[in-house]
DNA sequence: GTGGTCTACCCAAACGTTTGGGTAGCACTG
DNA sequence: CAGTGCTACCCAAACGTTTGGGTAGACCAC
């Protein structure tokens, strides 16, 4: 009578158990492990009636009712700054996918890196009975982490590291690295670096790596030159017009610690009427999608963003077998484009 | 001796009662309905007591065993293309805050515009057993949504419409012919159209909106002067190159009915050497943050998209009371910015 | 003092699984 | 032929809720 979905879709281990004249542990036992546990449940002959009736009925198991008498969801919780941000987003999508590969479901909430959404999101999954969580938006000062250890949380870091915690990564300081060697090969002697928040240890480590190897190199650079801004397109903006507008010797190079913040970088230098690759150099990170197709392609520095969404999977799933794992680092790539090469090209070209 | 996560975590309606020496079906009716069904089923002071005792243990309802006792999973199930396009980024950030605000919780997949994807993940949303799905991905063929009809499984359309569903979608055809009436009086006579995948509602509706539009202005623009591509910037750019190097005259103004496809469609233009705004005109769709903040700003139709991912909400709450809701096509804004705007500019700038 | 209407509860069954612990029957073994 | 060890099952309890249906007692009216 009732016309909820149930299209056939209803139809319980209990019903197989009846039409097959067994008792519904039996084809629990049989559907459930592949044939570690269904070897001394079933003759092989019964195990196949029972498995191809499944199949016939279309049986699918009741998820809640599972978790209710195991106590694991199946559930993982990812918490992010905000999904808008392309390169969480893209994140998510390796947590996705390799979640699903081993048998969860992944629930997404943002947190706008605010430390009470963050407490709300965390409690609302938590209340959803997520099996573990995966932390995104990490702050430095790491509080609320150590509240989660306290109770016992299963939880693993992903995109920002804290010491202490297990975390997926990219290995940001070595991006850093890559991106001060690139530009003092370049010839550039006077840098300016747009640093991003100072509580994410992304912009932490990269604006760190940059600094450590530019001066290992010789350089010098004055705290002056570092800027600490928002994450995104307008924050750069703003960044990069402090840049100029400090009275300071202008910069022939800028590193921006975040793609859409070099974005916004090139738009401040545009609108002095500067060019972008002939006149200041501008690397960004993490190689979004767009960084090669700008009009001044962006030089920029790759992470491998859906790695390290599947790889925080895999570390959940070791927290969730009981184990420690350490935290994993992959490694950066740079790409060097028009907007740190085009002045080398230009001189060249005039030989 | 189990060390999971019960650090006072996992207290139930039956340690309560017992706490209190009430029955658990007394606790249960206080806790859950507001005040409607609390009256009658104890006295204000009992219910005072339980919702005390409640705040003070730090209950929290376990939503496994509701709804394998209610059928209800307070579960929406979102597809989408995929989440590191920005635009359902943000329609998924509507629906994520709008189902919290009545209960639900979100769950999304990438369906990647592959129907057998798309299948694969709506069953396993399915699996989950999700109240209702949003599908952000519909094609225009539509026959995934006849099959979700026959299975009586509630769905709503976001982003894309099919003619005969609810749908909460940007008013493309409006978007469209404010484009086209953009052009006309800019003074643009000579256009061409990046118009996206054709089995996507906004891609057809924008491109037949700024068609009809262009040519009741007296317009004239042929069907070569439509290129189909994929929404993202590759597909833009090569759309772009092939409009150049048709042999056609070249235009002097393109709509790309996506953000990302102008952009590509810029660098096309301007590896021939083009100025985009000045030697020929770009306009976009969706005026993600990006459109303000490029070197050249973009000319875009906005459209409300984390409202079209509120209403979407609205919408599948409406479908599971049992009710039919109509489509609703949100108001689309026309942002114009140098990049179709800089000619004028330019030109009122000699004078 | 019987009947009726409240109030404020209690009771028990159900939802669909999983799982520890049987056990009946059979084949061997010594 | 008692004992041992399988195999192939069955049984029942449990997980934490929700909900339709009681019912004991109090109060009131007639």
């Amino acid at each position: 009578m009732k016309e909820k979905a149930d299209g056939g879709g209803t139809v319980t281990l209990k019903d197989l158990a009846r039409e097959l004249g067994v008792h519904p542990s039996t084809v629990s036992r049989v559907l459930h492990s592949g044939s570690d546990v269904a070897k001394g449940a079933a003759s092989a002959a019964t195990a196949e009636r029972v498995r191809e009736l499944a199949r016939k009925r279309g049986y699918s198991p009741d998820p809640q009712a599972a978790s209710l008498r195991t106590r694991r969801t199946k559930l993982l919780g990812v918490i992010v700054p905000r999904l808008s941000d392309l390169v969480l987003a893209i994140m998510y999508e390796g947590i996705d996918e390799a979640s699903a590969e081993v048998g969860y479901s992944a629930f997404v909430m943002n947190s706008r890196d605010d430390p009470n959404e963050q407490r709300r999101k965390i409690d609302l999954m938590l209340a959803r009975r997520v099996d573990g969580l995966i932390i995104g938006d990490a702050h430095l000062d790491g509080g609320l982490l150590q509240e989660l250890t306290d109770r016992k949380v299963p939880f693993v870091l992903m995109n920002r590291r804290v010491t202490g915690y297990p975390s997926a990564t990219c290995d940001d300081v070595v991006g850093g690295e890559l991106v001060a060697g690139h530009l003092w090969k370049m010839g550039h002697r006077q840098v300016a670096v747009i640093a991003g928040e100072p509580y994410a240890s992304t912009a932490v480590d990269r604006t760190a790596g940059f600094l450590d190897r530019w001066r290992s190199l010789g350089g010098t650079i004055s705290d002056d030159d570092v800027v600490w801004s928002r994450f995104d397109t307008a924050g750069g903006r703003e960044a990069g017009e402090k840049i100029l507008s400090s009275g300071r010797p202008r910069p022939t190079a800028i590193f921006a610690v975040n793609d859409f913040a070099a974005i916004g970088a090139m738009g401040a230098l545009r609108a002095r009427g500067l060019t972008v690759g002939l006149d200041v150099a501008v690397v960004g990170y993490n190689d979004t999608s767009l960084a090669a197709e700008l009009p001044i392609p962006l030089t920029s520095v790759h992470s491998p963003m859906a790695d390290i969404g599947r790889t925080a999977v895999q570390l959940i799933q070791a927290v969730l077998r009981g184990e420690k794992p350490e935290p994993v680092q992959l490694e950066p790539t740079l790409f060097v484009r028009e907007s740190s090469a085009a002045r080398a090209a230009a001189e060249m070209a005039a030989n």
